[in-house]
DNA sequence: GCCAACGTTGGC
DNA sequence: GCCAACGTTGGC
């Protein structure tokens, strides 16, 4: 068995949060237009798990669990021209864009602020917490990924 | 609303 | 290939 890959993956829930994939259970996500973030969903494998991070939103943070359910295929928002995704420059035999589907895994019984993953020593170095840091997809360490989830089990100031 | 960070585009 | 201009992201 292959080992999984861990991700964190943003959105802003104004646009899709974690509660609309609970509803929907499995989504393709489409709209990413940054080519590292692309270049991340192309390596991703079925099984694959990602924190679904709610950007742009107050506060900012953690949200969620989903599994990754399908692997990159060409993003079809980039031929529809009344798409605000929209690429002009992409053609049907040569797509720039790919997506993934994720499926829902859980809804965080406390979303974990970003300023909290700031302050958490043990998530030193993860990418999501550095200033500027705006890649949208992006991979993130296995001790990461389950510290993230720990905090999410503790009510705040707890431990 | 502000603005820093930073990715993309296009002129040269 | 350089780099200035521009657009977007996203925290605050």
């Amino acid at each position: 068995m292959a080992t999984i890959q861990y991700w964190l993956m943003k959105s802003e829930p104004d646009v899709y949060s974690i509660d609309d994939l609970k509803r929907d259970k499995r989504e393709c996500w489409e709209g990413v237009r940054n080519f590292q973030a692309r270049n991340f969903m192309r390596g991703m494998q079925v099984g694959d798990l990602a924190i679904f991070y709610h950007s742009n939103a107050k506060p900012p943070g953690a949200a969620g669990i989903a599994r990754i359910a399908r692997v990159a295929y060409p993003d079809s928002t980039q031929f529809d021209s009344s798409s605000k995704y929209y690429d002009p420059k992409s053609t049907p035999d040569k797509p720039r864009w790919s997506m993934v589907d994720v499926a829902f895994v859980e809804k965080f019984s406390r979303m974990v602020p970003l300023a909290e993953l700031k302050s958490d020593p043990e998530l030193e170095g993860m990418r999501v917490i550095q200033k500027g840091s705006r890649l949208s997809v992006q991979p993130v360490e296995k001790s990461h990924f389950e510290r993230v989830i720990a905090l999410s089990k503790l009510s705040r100031g707890a431990g």
